[in-house]
DNA sequence: CGTTTTCTTGATAGCTCTCAAGGCCAGTGG
DNA sequence: CCACTGGCCTTGAGAGCTATCAAGAAAACG
């Protein structure tokens, strides 16, 4: 069991000693796609504030958005009228891939912070995508890397415990800045305990229990004045902290 | 209450509704798409039986597949070794989307059934979207479904009750069978009630017991002699099972 | 400075998991 | 034909985890 736990850890400490030095590049191919865009498209760019609402669940689809900066976050509206966070965005991500194949928005997309969207026509760009394959090729990695990125938060939302799950956002959010080139030794969540645990399928008790014990263990500690912006000392510890419960909790 | 629980079937009952109307329509515009990627790409066609792998995570990627026929599941293998079903695939699904981002495919697909598969590379795909608008708007339409199903799967599993989750996948798995056109009235899981549990995030005794609970209720009956087929006498009744419990969880 | 929102913490209840035992069924071999 | 075996399923009892409810503290906001 103990050789499970190390190597089990080992594997994430591999994944994410890849992230760091990577950093820089995944920022690169970023700022190159985004380049591309804006010379082979001349998307139309605004600025947004929190708040602003990108486009909401059911409004006919025609145009997509790239997020030059910003915070953004998806919501679905349940059938019984209880909105959910499904996905958070950032710089270099795409907003409404989901709407291609009904034709409408599927969820809401809404500015947590200042930020500039580039806005495309959806045929101009299929237009485009034959003439550059280049083109295509980001479009289509821009989809697929969606579809991988739901899928491990499924998982991650449906198989881990509380304790894991707050600590899988943590780590994803931290890569997620890591990605694109950012600090992560002070990061700034951004969101309320209620949104976490929205996001996380957890209430905002929970959400602000294992926010507590954490801090108690030292795996983060709080910004003064700021219970929103933590630091994270050592992701190994952090990482190690959710193997050990789960090696604890099969050993019965 | 009342007012609220009303509402909400009635909206349930009307996204079913169309479905059944339109239950030759999507069978017709898979045929349609079936047929364009046989006539144009002449992909590799090859018959599978149940437990063949059609890939596996880790191994680089160079084509796609499209399902003719059977009935598959993607596994995703957490880094504790655990293996989790991520996604059931049927008649006109694409596999193998999710390694375009990263040329490495992130989960297993394997066949449960005897079917059919057909494989063409993906390089060659792209040629052919060039110059074929229609095929790219297929391609793109089955990578925003595949977006879109997966979304509306993670809220199902983050945010409700073992109960209204079995119910959920109940409903989902006869809305997949009637848009190919099949008989929902008679529907065949071919899945153990460890694989529902898996696919669901919950153990298999809680799914059994569910089951169980719904085949009291006559709201599901089980095949004499095989616990495995099931009919459904009434979706209304199904989808105000799970909604009569929310509004009474909501009461207090 | 007062109001509102957000966050924390505790007590209790409810839900699901875990563990355990047994039943049903198909296949196998005597 | 029947006993045996193994896989799958069902059911029950207890434990653990998380939601709910409630109260208060802290911070943001006008």
């Amino acid at each position: 069991m103990q050789l499970q736990t190390t190597r089990a850890t080992s594997h994430c400490r591999a994944a994410r000693r890849e992230a760091a030095p990577e950093a820089t590049a995944g920022a690169q191919r970023i700022a190159a796609a985004l380049e591309l865009i804006a010379t082979v498209l001349e998307p139309q760019r605004r600025v947004v504030h929190a708040g602003d609402v990108i486009y909401r669940a059911g409004e006919p689809f025609s145009r997509l958005h790239i997020l030059n900066s910003g915070l953004f976050k998806l919501l679905s509206l349940s059938a019984d009228g209880r909105e959910q966070v499904v996905g958070l965005r950032l710089r270099g991500d795409w907003l409404g891939f989901g709407a291609i194949a009904s034709g409408t928005h599927v969820c809401d997309a809404v500015a947590m912070d200042t930020g500039e969207v580039w806005t495309l026509r959806y045929d101009a760009l299929l237009r485009a995508c034959a003439r550059h394959p280049e083109l295509m090729r980001i479009v289509h990695e821009a989809m697929s890397q969606e579809i991988v990125r739901d899928r491990d938060s499924l998982i991650a939302l449906c198989t881990l415990p509380a304790d894991a799950r707050v600590v899988a956002f943590l780590q994803s959010w931290a890569d997620s800045l890591a990605a694109r080139g950012l600090r992560t030794d002070q990061i700034s969540l951004r969101l309320t305990r209620a949104e976490i645990g929205n996001y996380l399928g957890l209430t905002l008790e929970t959400v602000s229990r294992v926010l507590s014990k954490l801090a108690r263990a030292r795996l983060i500690a709080f910004n003064e004045k700021n219970r929103r912006d933590i630091c994270i000392p050592d992701f190994h510890a952090l990482g190690a902290f959710v193997q050990r419960r789960e090696a604890g909790a099969g050993l019965h």
